[in-house]
DNA sequence: CCATAAGTGGAAGACCCCCTCCACTTACCT
DNA sequence: AGGTAAGTGGAGGGGGTCTTCCACTTATGG
């Protein structure tokens, strides 16, 4: 896949019906088979069947087709709302006059939305192409990032040998906590998070500050990616 | 799965036939699916088809299921050698004079084994029910884990407020890197658990020790759990 | 009210995977 | 050497998924 420019101005792909200059019923089952996919997702996995989420949706297949033409498509469509969450959170990450403490919700908010809906890491790191303008979009994320980084390091606090990898580290790192059930899976972000955090402050204190109750989890019964009994 | 006592004394479990009493041939190809399957498993994951490590060890498939008479059996069998390293590097570590040491000396063990094999994770954490004898075994294991972490504990070596559910969380997150290709997730593993230790300890020094370099990993081109282009 | 084009559902084609079955082959023992 | 039981390969039944196709339905504008 060598990154081509690829501008394209006014279309909306090839492919892709324009967005709402749809018929009034067929708009409304554009939304019930985005809300079904987010249900659906959510609660089964990225890798749910299609024809569970028309089921759910109350339509056929083809209906799902038709609206998006292939199966990321839909995916990707039904997290949309979670990642302008995590555009949100980065604008005020951004705009936060304290640079740590907008680093530090900025991950936050993100490791929350991350482990609460159970499929979206899938979208969120593996990228599917499809998820943004990838090429451009990403670079300039990765700039504004390091910005933030280097300015929540020159207000100390963050270490000074913390990198900007550090970041996708902690996220592909709170990602394995996601197969857990959110109920487990929040607590034990939040705990991690906190050892995380105190591990990059610049000027530790002599006694770490508490730390958030432990999660419900033991060795037994632990949930694997895709376990096949 | 009520967890039920089921003590089978003397014999291999119903169907699975006698381990070695097997005709020459047998064995030798037995050896060569086990490995096979490591190769494969380790390369495409543990969903790669049975047809794959059939084809890789130049038999068919009824030889894979005369075998190992269920696809997670052969899985579970594939990846005994890496079940073998944890247990004994769990020995060691109960046997370790110097407690700290010896639970350290584990995680990184353990941890490096499951992000440099690939699919080990499957294994070790969804905890595939062949894998040990379950019921008793894990309940032994948790048993001597915890003390384990007592006794770091009571040496000032582990914080006051550490809880022995943090060690899944500690796995989770490194399980989280496993998907990366294992010339990034090694690295990034060491990186994560030199910071997670440095928060794990009673009586951290005033500046942190140095870190192992940072992965290389950016946003971009992360490689998340089975993505489909 | 009706013509028409957009929209729809469900069946069916194409693919992939697990696992079993059985006629054939091969090692082992006498 | 040859009988016998263990071992084998590959085809195929059964189940599942993605995606397409097309005859039918329905909103909408004149």
């Amino acid at each position: 896949m060598p990154a081509q420019p690829s501008h394209n101005p006014p279309e909306h792909t090839p492919e892709t019906p324009p967005p709402d200059a749809l018929r009034a019923d067929a708009r409304r089952n554009r939304e019930r088979v985005l809300e079904a996919a987010r249900e659906v997702f959510s609660s089964q996995g990225v890798d749910a069947p299609m024809s569970a989420v028309a089921r759910r949706a109350g339509v056929g297949v083809a209906t799902l087709y038709r609206r998006f033409p292939t199966r990321s498509a839909l995916v990707t469509a039904a997290f949309e709302d979670q990642l302008a969450v995590c555009a949100t959170a980065f604008e005020e990450a951004l705009a936060d006059p304290d640079p740590g403490h907008g680093l530090y919700a900025l991950l936050e908010k993100v490791c929350t939305t991350l482990v609460t809906d159970r499929g979206f890491e899938t979208v969120f790191l593996a990228g599917f192409p499809e998820a943004l303008d990838y090429d451009r979009e990403r670079a300039i994320a990765e700039d504004r990032l390091s910005l933030l980084i280097r300015r929540a390091r020159d207000a100390g606090r963050l270490r000074e040998d913390f990198a900007p990898a550090d970041i996708p580290l902690l996220l592909l790192a709170v990602s394995g906590l996601a197969a857990q059930p959110p109920e487990t899976a929040l607590p034990a972000a939040r705990r991690l998070l906190t050892y995380l955090f105190q591990s990059f402050q610049a000027h530790p204190p002599s006694r770490p500050g508490p730390l958030p109750p432990a999660p419900p989890l033991d060795l037994t019964g632990l949930h694997g990616p895709a376990g096949r009994p």
